[in-house]
DNA sequence: TCGATAACCTAATAGCATTAGGTAAAATGC
DNA sequence: GCATTTTACCTAATGCTATTAGGTTATCGA
């Protein structure tokens, strides 16, 4: 039988055993299928002691993800620190982030099939969080692109979109297809193909280009 | 007071009136928000008889855009129809798609946020109709590639990859953020960047690259 | 004109999120 | 060491919402 938890470490307890239990639950069946019963059961709980801890099943769902993106975050730095060149760096975040929503299948299927279709994502941390971890994309493309590594034009922005919403997509893709397959198949291709939009040609076409038919 | 329809029209009308309100209900307040009750009362019924048109609220979501797509996937041929040249039908492709997200924000909203993510979604006809409507781009990459105007051993998987992902990308950011700003602005430039992935180069790089640190 | 059927309704039913109100163990103050 | 407060948790409502049962009235075909 269960013993009570001593106050001291009952919360902590309870409410990692809460995130985990809807964790779980939420990515095997979807938001909307999982009960609170569901949960507050798989965590050991009554349903009421749920509400203990949280304001609601919403209220959950949109906890869940803040510390993986915050750890996300914090990692980012550290991984790309040292890596020389605007192409190479790229390379990393998209291995790096790759790696971590393998890693995580969990969050990331509560993040891109859920979350993010919730009215109020926008107003999250998770959304701030996500919107940082994108934007360091944007110093990437600047520095390339003022090194001559990358097209001095570039548009910053836009050559993000393209990273981005690539990068999403496969993912997306891996998630709906629960998972079946490595996200690293064909990656190395895809990337060079992405990156050839950024590069600066090595043998730019002449200013004036002949109007061709 | 409002007339009992003659059952000749009155299938369809009511039918018509459930899909519409349902639809603008929907892309309103969100899925889970709007309620069977509210549906069939902007539709001017009683809750059961919605029952009588669509077996339930999930019906009602699978079966909203099925219409839409299907138009999009005749209208497409019927576009492209006699352009010439891979980039050219690249080009109007894009255009042409996210001019029909601008007509039909409604329906675009409940297949990119709602649909999407629901489990049951990949056993839709809807999926299966975006799915041929995004193959089409593999045959216009290969014939790209093979007319030289494309990389000659561009993958076309892969070129779907970002191209898709990037489309993806724009919409559901324009989506999210309340269709707040025109979907085209700077839509010239993020093209041309793209297409630079997939353009055979003028000026091909030597097989074997000099090795730099 | 008379069933038969279509279109629609009111009134259950049942499932689920959330809350009220309580109990007993642990912590705190003295 | 005892009284009091607080913490963690429970059982049992409450109220909203999807779905269904069963009936009613208008239209249609013969």
């Amino acid at each position: 039988m269960a013993l009570r938890n001593s106050p001291k470490n009952a919360k902590e307890n309870a409410r990692e055993r809460i995130i985990n239990s809807a964790k779980k639950l939420f990515a095997e069946q979807g938001y909307q299928k999982t009960t609170v019963v569901d949960i507050s059961r798989q965590a050991g709980l009554s349903e009421a002691a749920l509400y203990e801890y949280f304001q609601g099943k919403e209220d959950l769902l949109l906890t869940i993800p803040d510390l993986w993106v915050s750890e996300l975050l914090q990692d980012l730095d550290e991984q790309l620190f040292g890596i020389q060149g605007a192409v190479n760096k790229l390379r990393k975040y998209l291995w790096w982030y790759l790696r971590r929503i393998e890693q995580a299948p969990l969050d990331a299927k509560i993040v891109y099939l859920f979350l993010k279709t919730n009215a109020n994502f926008m107003n999250t941390e998770v959304y701030t969080n996500v919107k940082t971890l994108y934007a360091y994309l944007l110093s990437i493309f600047a520095e390339g692109s003022q090194s001559g590594e990358l097209k001095p034009d570039l548009n910053p922005r836009l050559a993000r979109d393209i990273f981005v919403g690539t990068m999403d997509h496969i993912v997306t893709r891996w998630l709906l297809k629960d998972m079946s397959y490595s996200l690293f198949d064909n990656l190395e291709n895809l990337f060079e193909l992405m990156v050839d939009a950024y590069r600066a040609h090595r043998h730019p076409a002449p200013e004036t280009a002949p109007q061709e038919v």
